[in-house]
DNA sequence: GCGCATAAATGAGCGTAGTCATTAATGAGT
DNA sequence: ACTCATTAATGACTACGCTCATTTATGCGC
């Protein structure tokens, strides 16, 4: 009632009207619902009319604040995703040799999957197949650039400590690390490929990244020769 | 008329009945209008009743023969991939070193998905993440397990002929020849993640490849010591 | 408070993949 | 040739994601 507005600076927005606040308030209650339907049926088996009751709007109303169901299953694993990585790059810190540093950032992705893995491929295919004109696909993406640069990071600090450096040895290490982030997502896709049945998806992963690490390390005297 | 029972066979069938007769051309109707429309009109922008219309038959007839539009795509593709194998094994049996004969493989396969890059697309997605209650996707998901086994096949041909061999070593091999077919899978589907806007796909996936072979030679000794 | 411009909420309606009760065709037995 | 069981074909119908004309709420100038 006392919300001033010489107290509102329309950016400190300590106050703002009742419009602005019910639409956050929708916003969040949206976001919450299809939070929670996601988690705990899966999203394909969750319909947009549920989430709206959930949420107490009308269909329409989600649509406003979601341009698509998918729009929503990002908003809400892209934080996952960033939590993940977060946490990966914490442990990769710690790590000593690239192999485990870099295993550190992917574990901690694949780690993070491991509740609701199917709502975890519906994530990864909307990522990699969504439409294009998607803000919060846009936003999963940049996580995946960050994740790829923070193992890219990695390798080129190893390299130096191989005594590599330059611009090349840079772009090789990109080059690895979209490798690694091509088989960390396969894997992820994994369960509905059926890949290999028997085998332990961690160990699995370590595998593949002891495999590029050390080609990644392999490549550089020739990138340095022959470049 | 006077297709005789006793000249057909059941299994050599020269002369079947009128209805088996009928249902494969309409199954071939079908199969050859989704292909033509799918390749003109690319996928998403084809609807099912389109596809009936074509075929000559109603939209139900369709999805007697598919279990899904899906489905029908990857019953086209598998075709296509098949051809690009069979290509890429033929140029990989060429190919001197181990890393050009890699390459040679994964490039037949890029190499097809040249025309269309929106359906190839959605064929990956459908590869990756169809229902897997989906004959035809199972059939291409042992299309790709051929093509890793062509690629884990020359990896071990290297590493023989570098004096490693062994059953851990075959695993190795397994295990590249499936991260060599990530990076490809994500190249495909790379139009879509607007990944690297101004890379050539093919330099890329060269690149990759040389890494993960290399990776995999580099691996070979500690294999040896330490199993 | 009052009226008005602007913006948000709504839910019937639309397009499309996929279903299923009904109809049509086939061929084996007589 | 006729009957009838079996199986294919059909298209109206359903489910679901999404849209948009209409209705409702808000805040601002008076």
């Amino acid at each position: 009632m006392v919300g001033l507005p010489e107290y509102t600076d329309a950016k400190r927005t300590p106050f703002r009207g009742r419009r602005e606040r019910s639409m956050q308030d929708k916003q969040l209650r949206i976001f919450a619902a299809a939070a929670a339907l996601f988690a705990e049926r899966g999203f394909d088996a969750v319909g947009t009319q549920e989430i709206a009751e959930r949420a107490d709007v009308a269909v329409g109303t989600v649509f406003r604040y979601a341009s698509s169901k998918a729009e929503l299953l990002l908003m809400v694993y892209n934080g996952e995703l960033r939590d993940a990585i977060n946490t990966g790059v914490r442990a990769a810190a710690v790590a000593a040799d690239p192999v485990e540093s870099v295993n550190a950032l992917v574990q901690a992705v694949l780690e993070s999957s491991a509740c609701n893995p199917a709502t975890v491929v519906a994530y990864q295919r909307e990522l990699l197949f969504g439409s294009a004109t998607d803000e919060h696909r846009t936003a999963g993406l940049a996580l995946v650039g960050e994740l790829e640069d923070a193992i890219a990071s990695r390798l080129a600090t190893a390299a130096r400590s191989a005594g590599v450096d330059g611009e090349p040895v840079l772009r090789e290490g990109q080059r690895a690390a979209r490798t690694v982030f091509a088989a960390l997502s396969l894997l992820l896709a994994g369960p509905s490929t059926g890949a290999h049945p028997g085998a332990d998806p961690v160990e699995e992963l370590r595998g593949q990244v002891t495999q590029i690490v050390r080609g990644f390390l392999a490549t550089l005297p020739s990138t340095i020769e022959t470049y």
